[in-house]
DNA sequence: ATATAAAATGATAATAGTTATCAATTTCAA
DNA sequence: TTGAAATTGATAACTATTATCATTTTATAT
C-alpha cells in the first residue's frame, strides 16, 4: 500500500466538494476552483477525487448516460436522478438502513457501500412537460 | 414520437442480449453477434440498445468507472458490483418492492425505475484475498 | 405491385470523459 | 539537510459513446 504525503491540492478539492451539495462532476469541481486556483489542473483534479473514493472518504455516484458524479456526504443517504434535466437529488429512507447485512447474506458479497439511485422526473420538469 | 418500424439488426441485438445474463456491454453485445452478423456495426448496437432502454424494453445499468451495461431481465431485481473483478450480479430482495412509492412520496419524483447497484467484493474476490 | 416517406443502417469522424506519461516539484522521515 | 517516495501540471493517449451522412430497408397509401 503506497504511503499517502498531503497535498494542498487534495485539501482544496476535497474542501471543494464538501461546499458543493449538487453531486459536481470532476470537471465542475475543477471549474469551481480554478478562479481562484488557476495552477490546478484536471488530471489533478480527477487522480485525488479517485483518490479519495478509494480511501472511503467521498463517494463516486454512477449515472446512466453521463459523467459520474462526487459526494462528500458519508451520512447515509440515497439519490433521485432526473431522466430529463440530469439532477440528481438526496433523500433518505430509514427502510434501507438495514439492507446492507440482508444483501450480504443474500449475496454472500462483502458490501462496500450502497449506490441507491433512483432514475425519475423530478417535480420541475413533471410540470414542464404538463405545460406544454 | 418517432414511429418505429422493425428492423433485423434490432431483434438479432435484443436475442443477443437475453442469451447473455452477465450484464453484458454493448462492446460485448457487438462481439457475441459479430461473428455470425459481421456486417452488423457497432453504431448500431448502441443505438438499438439506447432505443430498447427508452421504450422500457431492456435497462441500462450504469457502473462506476466502467462502460454502462445492459439488462434484459425486467422482473425485479437488483444488482451487486465487484468492485475488484467487476462482475455483476442479480439479486432479488423482497423489501425494495415497495420502496417506488414511498420515494415518490419523499422526493416528489415521479419514479421510473429503481438502479439499486450494492458495490463490494464479490465472494471468489474475498477468498483472493485471503490467500494473499 | 409500386411509389413514397420515414426509419434504420454501416462506415467512420467527432466528441467527451478519463487515464497515462513524464519531467519537475513537494513532502516527510531519517 | 538529505533523499526517496509521492504528487503535480501539462499534455498526449485512450476509451466509450454519439453524430454525420449517403445508402438501404421498411411500411403505408395508392
Amino acid at each position: 500500500m503506497k504511503q499517502l504525503k498531503n497535498s494542498k491540492q487534495r485539501t482544496i478539492i476535497l474542501e471543494a466538494l464538501r461546499l458543493n451539495c449538487n453531486h459536481p462532476t470532476a470537471d465542475e469541481i475543477y471549474k469551481m476552483i480554478h478562479n481562484e486556483h488557476p495552477n490546478i489542473s484536471l488530471a489533478t483534479v480527477y487522480r485525488n477525487l479517485n483518490l479519495l473514493t478509494e480511501l472511503g472518504i467521498i463517494k463516486k455516484i454512477p449515472i446512466a448516460s453521463s459523467s459520474d458524479r462526487f459526494d462528500a456526504t458519508m451520512t447515509e443517504h440515497y439519490h433521485v436522478h432526473c431522466r430529463k434535466c440530469g439532477s440528481v437529488q438526496d433523500f433518505f429512507y430509514e427502510d434501507f438502513s438495514a439492507s446492507k447485512a440482508a444483501i450480504e447474506a443474500i449475496t454472500d458479497y462483502e458490501v462496500i457501500h450502497q449506490d441507491l439511485v433512483f432514475t425519475g422526473i423530478c417535480p420541475q420538469c413533471k410540470n414542464e412537460t404538463k405545460e406544454q
